[in-house]
DNA sequence: CACACTACTTACCGAGTGGTAAGGTGTCAA
DNA sequence: TTGACACCTTACCACTCGGTAAGTAGTGTG
């Protein structure tokens, strides 16, 4: 079944690009990985820039249906926000693989030319613009803002689920354990603290 | 002179590292940018990986500098961390290399073995947590909560520090621009409010 | 049976990789 | 003057890279 091989190849593709980087991963690498040639894997996206093009529109779509249950779950913006951010820091579908691939794919950017990493970041970045814009106080925030908030508030989580292997081996296991306990609580109160001091206009 | 040419070269390899990524910079491009074969950085480094090595020294040495100078400016603790924070943001001399391959070896220590990597970050973590501690209020909080706090703002800064380009490709020049602006104010008021609501014990 | 199509394979290519070996040139001390 | 050393060069090596070419096995479809 090709549709199957295919998204087992995107599967192995999205770990071992999240791990080694672009430039890091041969498509053999990734085709080995499913037992198959690296011609198996031309054979399916034609380069290694498609293969990669296809791993980061798969990402898109899975933040455009999170962002959508959230619109979907609660009324209330403040709530809303908060569950949106807090899934994206906990789902397990999305972490850390994505994360890390998309910042790596913010890293790399400037000298890929192609713009397949900017276009699917701008709706979820409006998105949540939008969000803190209809928070009580935000209102008449400008859009700026409101954005500086939001990356803020995305680097804060971001940064934190992208450097667990790296962090643990800095702190100790004992004290990362700490840590991942601590670090949603404080995150919450970051968030509700951050929300609650508007910008005077 | 030998000591020149070794500086001139880490120069050319920080910022090359910075932009490509280990694996996407070659040692022949890193020497063809001061004009040198490839063979003449080998002669000073020995291998990729010690050139590798020493560049991650270097900024470690700058981490530390910034922050014994922040210690020796300020005495309330709170205003001590804010300038200092605030510095790591601005200082152009850190900023966007500096941070931006900290970040590349946050996402690729997982499989580099060698730990050359880690060791620097510890004590800058560690400086950064004890000054948390030293505000009022969190004198009773425990590390890992201080240190919880410390990553999100860390990574507050650090995320829209290395997203300049790609961020301004995403959202327009203007729009970039305004957020420039807003972002300084926007992280004061997210430090003090991170700050001022400690977790209670 | 012939034909086309999908899903692969092996074989190969030119370009580039990090690194070794050997040699050349200048400086400086004995 | 000789030797040692720092600093650099050209030449070369084995290897890996992404991608092309050509072919094969299996599966319908007319």
């Amino acid at each position: 079944m090709s549709a199957n091989t295919k998204q087992q190849l995107l599967d192995s593709a999205e770990g071992l690009f999240a791990e080694r980087g672009f430039y890091g991963v041969s498509i053999a690498a990734i085709a080995a990985a499913e037992g198959l040639t690296k011609q198996a894997l031309l054979h399916h996206f034609g380069s290694k820039e498609k293969l990669y093009g296809e791993v980061l529109a798969r990402i898109s779509d899975r933040f455009d249906a999170l962002a959508k249950e959230a619109v979907s779950l609660d009324a209330d913006p403040v709530q809303r926000l908060k569950h949106y951010l807090l899934k994206i820091q906990q789902n397990p579908r999305v972490q850390p693989n994505q994360t890390t691939l998309l910042l790596r794919e913010i890293l790399d950017n400037k000298q890929r030319i192609d713009s397949a990493g900017t276009w699917y970041l701008g709706p979820f970045l409006n998105g949540l613009t939008d969000m803190v814009m209809a928070v009580p106080g935000w209102e008449r925030a400008s859009s700026a803002q409101a954005l500086a908030l939001v990356y803020q508030l995305l680097g804060a989580i971001n940064y934190f689920n992208i450097s667990g292997a790296t962090l643990k081996a800095i702190v100790g296991a004992e004290t990362y354990a700490e840590l991942n306990q601590a670090f949603q609580p404080q995150l919450e109160q970051l968030i509700t603290a951050g929300l609650a001091t508007p910008p005077q206009t």
